[in-house]
DNA sequence: AGATAATATTCGAATATGCTAATATAGCTT
DNA sequence: AAGCTATATTAGCATATTCGAATATTATCT
């Protein structure tokens, strides 16, 4: 049971651990946006964003309501949030640590505007 | 940049997203343990472990200490822990969901054709 | 030095994840 | 009904993760 608690956390974490399901959050941050919009303001392939909220509506996530056409999703929890608002913090208080594992990411392909 | 950040970030979850690890950063919130004990208490591969362990290192979510034969592990900052006490509060606040997917979870393999 | 204990690393196979391209579905509109 | 728009799903491949077994490393002890 105790390692059953674990694995469902460690799925939601699972769920949390891709850049692009962190932006869609973040965008939702202020509210629902449709499918659409998230498309739009992430600039990536639709199947793509489609395939990152089938995995936050499969983690419950996010919630969506169908108007029409179209899918406005929001997040469920206000919680993740704050969990995203955490990590945030927890970036700037390891900040200069975290600028070097940055900038070993961002090593590969150059390009920093 | 921004991008860069929500790597991190994801990066970061992605550490957080496996129940072994997740069991070793609440095994060390009371304060540092060896490797060894980690290993008994888990009862796991001493290998395993010690896999996990680097996992965490890596993303410099633990630091260790070395004392003569032994290495002693502990969480570098407090608020990794503060985002594992949301996730709990999480799972709580969404109990009866939460079930449900523990549930479908423990479905050990369900027929498939 | 050789033996033992504690921990880390490497290798290879199984499984999971992420991406693009293609296709499917559902709701409008004409 | 045919066609368009918005979104979801599937298929196939490439990459990443996880595990156990074997091996390496480092410190201690005899």
């Amino acid at each position: 049971m105790q390692d059953a608690l674990r694995r469902f956390k460690a799925d939601i974490f699972q769920a949390l651990a891709h850049p692009t399901r962190i932006a869609i959050l973040e965008l939702l941050c202020d509210g629902e946006l449709s499918a659409g919009t998230l498309i739009d303001r992430l600039g990536m392939e639709q199947a793509n964003v489609s395939q990152h909220l089938a995995v936050l509506r499969a983690k419950q996530i996010v919630t969506n309501r169908k108007v029409g056409n179209q899918v406005f999703y929001s997040v469920r929890a206000p919680i993740i949030l704050e969990i995203l608002e955490r990590m945030r913090l927890y970036f700037l208080g390891h900040l200069s640590e975290s600028l070097k594992m940055l900038a070993e990411m961002e090593k590969p392909s150059e390009i920093v505007e």
